[in-house]
DNA sequence: CAGAATCCAACCGGATACTG
DNA sequence: CAGTATCCGGTTGGATTCTG
């Protein structure tokens, strides 16, 4: 999992590079590390959204990205996907048991991110 | 932080956006959800690397990816620059305090992507 | 060794308009 | 309401080559 550098009995550093592919902390990023992703799983964790209104929720994101991430979010069984047949048609969205056990870590990451010094985030951007 | 739907006393329901901008997740996600972000952090966790033993350990990164992630965590203070005055010159790259404090959810985010079914990873490639 | 420079195809994502 | 379709400029990131 973990590359290391040591030295060997002629002193030569060697690389053991154990994190080839897959590496888990990219893999995990490529899930819920993409834009909005993080955002609409949290806004799930309360119950059933409709769609318009996770739209609403996940502030400055267009209906095209919401929809994209939900999407990919079913396929990957984070979040299930409910049509109430109603008139008009209401489309309910629910986070799944695999989708809460990332709430956990989005929660830790809310927490560092909040607590970092206001001048980091302002060098985030490009 | 979390915006709520909720309904009146009418009835009508009513989206409260209380995550508007700046958001948390969204914001921590853009310091280390970038594209091996996560790993290089990870690699330094044991102390010093020097450059081309960390392009080695973060495996499939090119060294322009290595090197402009490496500014940009440099520039946000979670990662420290130490060039060498040897010959050939040595760069060290050394995590700080506040990159130290990442390792956490960092280590969470391994765990929850590990326990994962085999097969949602598959299904996050585009 | 530790990058910088350049090139370029692929992808991303916002805006806008349209639909059942 | 809950999307789909299309356009399109900007960004991303790999490959390659060069340098002190």
């Amino acid at each position: 999992m973990k590359a290391r550098v040591e030295s060997d009995a002629q002193g030569r550093r060697q690389v053991y590079e154990a994190c080839l592919e897959p590496c888990a902390i990219e893999q995990g990023m490529r899930i819920i590390g993409g834009k909005w992703t993080g955002s609409i799983l949290w806004h799930l964790q309360d119950g059933p959204v409709r769609f318009n209104d996770l739209a609403r929720m996940v502030g400055g994101a267009s209906k095209k990205m919401i929809t994209e991430r939900l999407r990919q979010l079913e396929t990957q069984g984070l979040v299930r996907r409910e049509v109430m047949a109603t008139a008009p048609v209401s489309v309910q969205y629910e986070i799944t048991e695999i989708g809460r056990s990332a709430l956990g870590f989005l929660d830790e990451l809310r927490k560092w991110s909040e607590e970092l010094p206001q001048d980091i985030h302002a060098a985030s951007r490009p």
